[in-house]
Order: C-alpha cells, then structure tokens, then sequence
DNA sequence: GAACGCCGTGTTTTT
DNA sequence: CACGGCGTTC
C-alpha cells in the first residue's frame, strides 16, 4: 500500500468524528477508558480504533482481541471494521466473553483435565445437574430450590470462587449445603467434559493463573484489548481483561454506568468506575454528544436517571431539535395497553409513513408480551418477539442437539439421559438405572455403558436390546459425522432416530410447527456448512451454545419488535413504546423489595434512549398479573420525567373518582416502602407529607373538579385549591384524588 | 413402560 | 396461569 493511499484511509477514518471521537480513536497504546453516553457513537469510535490501529499504527489483525456484549454486536462489529480495513478484518478476535473463552479453553483443555471436546451446558442444562446432585446428596429441592442453589454457584463463580473456597467462606446452613452440591456439581460437569457459562470464564482465568507460560502465550497473542459494555463485565471478566492486558497496557474499554443493568448476573459497575484505580495512567475520554434521540427523549431520560446517586457526571445533549412531546398513555387495563399501541402502530404507518420494523415495544418481563401478540394477531400486525423461549431452547432442538452432542462428546451424560429414549424405545427408568451402575462400577461414560448392554446382567432382555440398538445408532451416526457436513449429520440424526417419524405420527399442529423449527435447525447447519465450509461438527456446536435470540435479530422489514428491555441494549428504533410503566411491574417488584431500584432507572434509562423520534410510555390502572388482578400506581420513572416535555392522554372516558383514574398525570412518587402488595390508598401523600408535597402555586389536578392551582397549603394536611371553574375548595390531601400536574 | 391427569407451586432480567 | 413433579391407570 503506497504511503498516499494509506494516509487517504487513515484521514477516511477520521473523517466525520467529533472532537472526542476522534481523539478516542486516535489516542496512541496505553489504557483507554471511553466513557460513552447513550446514541453517542460509541461502536463507531469502537470500529475505527480498531481500524486506526490496523491502518495507521501498524498492529496486526490477529493481535487484536475486541469483547462485545452479543454475538450478534460481535458480528456486526466485523462487518464494520471490514468496510473500513478489509477482509483481513477476518483475523481478528471479535467475540462475547464466553465465546473468546471458549475458544481459548479449546486450545487449552487439556491442561486443565479436560478434552477439547468439552461440553457448553446451557441453563436448563445447568438446573438438571443441580437437580442430580440435589438427588445423590438426598437433599430435599423444596425447601433448597434448584434454581436458588444455581444462583448462589453462579455468583461464586463470576466472583472466581471455587467450590473449595466457597466452602471455606461458609456461614450458615444454607450456604454449608450448596457448598456441598456446588463442589459436587463441578465434579459432575468435569465427568460429563462439560462446562458451563460460567465456567468458561473462570477456567479460562485459572488456566491463566496456574500455568504463567500459557498467559504468557495468550498474552503476547493479544496485544491490544478493546471491551465495550465494560459497565456489563463481572468480576471474573474483569480479571480476566487484567491478566490479559495488564502488562502491555493496550486495554480500551467503553462503556457507560448508566447503563449498567446487569448486576443480578454478577457484573460489577465498580469495574468501570475503578478503571483508573487499575490504570492509572489511563486516558479518559467522555463522549456526550448524542447522534440518536430527539433533545426531548434525552432530556427525559436525563432527568430520570439523574435521580441516582454517584454516577459519573455526563452532560448529553444533541442538535437534532425538539421532536415530539413523550406520550405518556394511561390506560384501562393490559388490553387496553395493547390496544393502544397496536392504534398507534396502526396509526404512524398511515400518517406518518412509518415502517413497521421502525417500531419497537420493550417491557420488563416476558410475559407480557402475551397480550400484545394476541392482539397484533388480531389486527394483522406481523411482529417478531427477540427472546422469551428462546428457539435453542425449544424441546424439539435440544432434542436434536442432544444428539449431536453425544456424538461428539460420548461423556455428556445430560445429553445422553435427554435422547436416549426420545422418540420412545422402550428403555425405561429401570433399564437406565441398571446402565448407570454399570457404568459407574466399571468406570464408563453411559455411552460406552450402553455399547456393551449385553454385558449387565441385571437388564431384561428387552432394555438388553433397546440399549444395544440405540447404541449402534449413535455409532452409526458417529460414522458419518466423521465424514460429512454437520446438515448431513443432522438430516440423518432426525432421520435415523425416528424423531422426524415420531412426530408426524403425532398428526398435531405442535407437532408441525416442531418439525419445521427443526427444518430451520438444518438450514441454521446448512447455512454454517456454506460459512465454515470445513467447519466441524465440535465447531459448529460451540457456535450455536453460546448463541442467543438478540444475535439473530437481523432487519426483517415488515415486522415490529416486541423485547424485554434488557433485550433493548444496544438497538435503537424510531419509534419506541415502554409499556406497563407501573410500579410493581416497572420498577419490579422484587426490585422495589430488594431496594435495587437505581438499576430499574438505568434500565428505563436504557430504554428511553433507544428511541430516536418518539417515545410512548403505557401504564394500567389495573392488570392481571399471575392469574390475579392487581391495581397498580403509575411508575415512579414516569414522575420523573418534566411535565413539559409529556402529552399526557388521560384514559378514555369520563374521569372516575378513585385511585388511579384521576385523569391527572402521575406525580411525583412520594412513598418510600411501597411494594407492590399495598393497597393503592396507602401511596397516596400522607398527612404530614402534603405540606412538603404541594406548595402554593402548584397546578394541580382533581378527579372531578378538573385542574386547578393550589393557593394554600394549610396544617392537617389540607390544602386549598381554586379549580378552573373558578370554584376554590379545602381538601384533605390524604383522601382527596389530588395530583400534582406541575410545580 | 407409557400416558394421563391431578395437585402444588412459583413466577425478572440472560451470556 | 403454566409448568413440573408425582401418582394412577392402562
């Protein structure tokens, strides 16, 4: 490459940065922390540093290790630094944590005991083993919930805990039990060659720990580090990046504390926040300007998350203009919410000539997205939903994964026990008894168990020979792995197996609708086989465990997007609609209980600022939750949004007295303890709280006298109103269907 | 050995 | 409400 065209490339990439982008990019090796506000162009400064790297400052591709959050961010993230440096981009190390782990653990298995044949187990993987130790160790699940004691592992893990030393940290009961299954569970996984999520970090990080020649290696592999979502990391990655990075010091992270919504899985905002603790000679670059929402969206949002304390003080601002007011839609019930938004989905593709993928609608569990899909279906509104059961999870392809697992790793019992009688061949709970036994006492995997059937006595000639034939089938299926494309392994296991026949002798819809996911899981292999043309059977496996929904999410035009709002991180959509903005919902309950309520605002944050034009927020005042009614206050995020930047649209019909239909927007959340099982009237202001809470000059609003402006605020908690009608009248705050519209 | 149905229970977010 | 676990029945 002549030194011309070189520099032409290199000013390309500066080409059209702001000032702290640019220098981001362009800030010489050494620690880098970029600190990077919502919609401010943070993969951009991302992609061309990496690319800035490349072109102008000589580093090789393949010393670069780039961490995103999501597969899917990983391979958007190539694609772009590909534009920008070409194919070489192919080099490069783009992956999540887990999947650069993985990767590593590959290579290293064997130092650790392990095969490079290892297992990922997933989470429902994951509970399983939990219950077989549960099980083994004669401990009742009801009163140590599974689930429960997963967690507990799960944390230790991400905070680099072993089993030993958990058990040495023990004190109480409860704790002195999971150490004992947590310390079983790892020796299960290690017998099956499996591993799970968390393990692959934190194995990756006692490999690095044990053994100094190979962090040696892997250090000298990757000389430059780039982590974005670094507010998202947990202790173990955080470690990891060290380990990796702390001694050339080319580490680069992005991230943004705001937007820190991941603490229940073990990450750390510290780690973000202490990243010039470990660096102290880091550059520290903010980015402010956002490129994306509308000066109104980012004032709301500003406004709600400026509620937490100790954040990192950032100033966004935009000169995109106004836009429009936020939509805050009060509602009836959950029907209602989706009517509402279906109308209005409805209702921007006639008049405003919106496209339906512009649209997005976040809430805060999966569940809701029930109604909503019911009533898109009604009205014709083809959406997709990102998440919920997740299409690797669905029974029919773990089924067929299960398959291809035992194939290529005969010690992972898991899967063995999934597909051993699926579809139905008559090896029942007593025959697998006699098969585990066996293969305990002789030391085997249960498929090497399973090939030499005719050898355990205690099996009835039946199971004898279901066994014998289910094994000759893996063998069999074994045999042409070795030698064929993964769709061609794949074809066969639902071929061979049955299962394909099982389910259309079913003659249902489900069944159907089972079959053609799994014709998807083949063009899922198909499509590997034309990516990864020698790809392996092992390779491809690794690809698809560690894969979730959100990475498929690719633009398919005609359909809106129904998510979770942790699903949202990361997208940004014209038009965005937050529903079920109730409190007990939005924030969650639990969070309310757990007093975790800053990491509900970042979320909302999180959301808000996914919309570029306009914003829709929804909250009932009445909705069935779990099978019961329940009648909740509107968020409190929805109160921390000015007053002047909301259309507020009041539900339909006359105002009724009583709580919630007020027909004023929320005020200002005032109750400090309020869970969601509180009778409504208990949130209201009370009597000693009415004097701090309206102050003459307020604009108020009353349920059946309409607004008004408060004029006194008078003791025992009574304040007096003169109403637009021009009536005045004293109130008792604690009774009276009273809202603050405004200061 | 499999299928059905009952009951109790637990409900966030996910790499 | 929805699922898993467990007992009953064929």
């Amino acid at each position: 490459m002549s030194s011309a065209a070189k520099k032409a490339s290199v000013d390309d990439l500066l080409a059209g940065l702001n000032e702290p982008q640019s220098q981001a990019v362009q800030t010489p090796s050494g620690p880098l922390l970029v600190l990077a506000g919502a919609g401010s162009g943070k993969t951009r400064v991302l992609t061309h540093r990496v690319a800035f790297l490349i072109a102008a400052q000589g580093v090789r591709p393949q010393e670069i290790l780039a961490i995103t959050f999501t597969n899917k961010a990983a391979d958007e993230m190539k694609e772009r630094i590909e534009t920008l440096v070409g194919p070489v981009a192919r080099t490069m190390w783009i992956s999540t944590f887990h999947s650069a782990c993985a990767r590593i653990l590959r290579k290293e298995a064997q130092q650790l005991g392990y095969r490079r044949n290892f297992t990922i187990y997933d989470a429902p993987d994951q509970l399983r083993v939990v219950k077989r130790c549960l099980k083994d160790l004669g401990i009742d699940d009801k009163r140590f919930p599974p689930k429960g004691i997963h967690a507990v592992i799960s944390s230790a893990k991400n905070r680099l805990v072993d089993a030993e030393a958990f058990a040495g940290m023990v004190d109480d009961f409860f704790d002195d039990t999971v150490a004992r299954v947590y310390s079983l569970y790892q020796e299960k996984l290690f017998a099956n060659n499996a591993m799970d999520f968390d393990d692959l970090l934190m194995r990756a990080v006692s490999l690095f720990q044990l053994l100094p020649e190979r962090l040696d290696y892997w250090r000298s592999a990757f000389r430059h580090i780039l982590v974005d979502e670094y507010q998202d990391t947990n202790h173990a990655q955080c470690v990891l990046v060290n380990l990796l990075g702390k001694e050339h010091r080319n580490v680069c992270v992005v991230g943004d504390d705001d937007q820190s919504i991941y603490s229940w899985r073990g990450a750390e905002v510290r780690n973000i926040l202490d990243f010039r603790s470990d660096y102290p000679e880091a550059t520290i670059i903010k980015l402010e300007q956002n490129y994306r929402s509308t000066q109104t969206i980012l004032t709301a949002a500003n406004h709600v998350v400026s509620n937490n304390p100790g954040r990192m003080q950032k100033n966004l601002w935009t000169d995109l203009g106004q836009g429009e007011k936020i939509v805050m839609a009060e509602v009836d019930d959950e029907h209602a919410e989706a009517r509402f938004v279906a109308g209005e989905v409805a209702r921007l593709q006639q008049e405003d000539g919106c496209k339906p993928r512009d649209m997005a609608v976040f809430y805060r569990v999966n569940a809701q997205s029930r109604v909503l899909e019911d009533l898109f279906v009604r009205y014709g509104i083809s959406y997709r939903v990102v998440g919920g059961t997740k299409f690797y999870e669905r029974a029919e392809i773990k089924d067929a994964l299960a398959y291809l697992l035992v194939i290529d790793n005969p010690s992972d019992s898991i899967s063995f026990n999934r597909v051993v009688n699926v579809p139905k061949r008559g090896i029942g709970a007593a025959s697998l008894a006699s098969l585990t036994r066996f293969a305990d006492a002789e030391g085997l995997s249960l498929t090497e168990a399973a090939a030499r059937a005719g050898e355990i006595s205690d099996l009835r000639p039946a199971g004898e020979k279901a066994l014998a034939g289910f094994s000759g089938l893996i063998e069999e299926l074994a045999a042409t792995a070795a030698s064929s494309p993964v769709a061609e392994t794949l074809d066969q296991v639902l071929n061979s197996s049955g299962y394909i026949a099982s389910l259309q002798a079913e003659r249902t819809i489900e069944a159907e609708g089972r079959i053609e996911n799994l014709m998807e899981l083949v063009g899922v292999a198909e499509e590997y086989g034309r990516r990864q043309p020698d790809g392996s059977l092992r390779e491809f496996l690794q690809e698809i465990s560690l894969y979730t929904d959100v990475d498929k999410l690719t633009e398919q035009s005609e359909t809106v997007t129904l998510m979770t709002l942790h699903n949202a991180k990361g997208l940004e959509f014209p038009v965005v609609f937050i529903i079920g903005a109730e409190e007990g919902v939005f924030p969650h309950s639990r969070a309310i209980e757990e007093q975790n309520l800053e990491e509900e605002r970042r979320l909302c944050y999180v959301g808000m600022t996914r919309a570029r034009q306009r914003l829709y927020f929804t909250y009932t005042t009445s909705r069935n939750l779990y099978g019961a009614r329940s009648y909740n206050l509107a968020s409190r995020f929805l109160a921390e949004i000015p007053d002047d930047l909301i259309d507020f649209r009041p539900m339909a019909g006359p105002a009724r007295a009583g709580y919630g239909k007020t027909g004023a927007r929320p005020s200002p959340y005032l109750g400090k303890d309020i869970s969601g099982d509180v009778p409504p009237d208990l949130a209201r202001p009370g009597r000693d709280e009415a004097a701090a809470f309206f102050h003459p000059g307020d604009r108020v609003a009353h349920a059946v006298f309409g607004g008004g402006v408060v004029t006194a605020v008078e003791r025992g908690g009574t304040v007096a109103v003169r109403f637009e009608d021009g009536s005045e009248r004293k109130l008792m705050v604690e009774y009276a269907p009273l809202r603050k519209v405004s200061a």
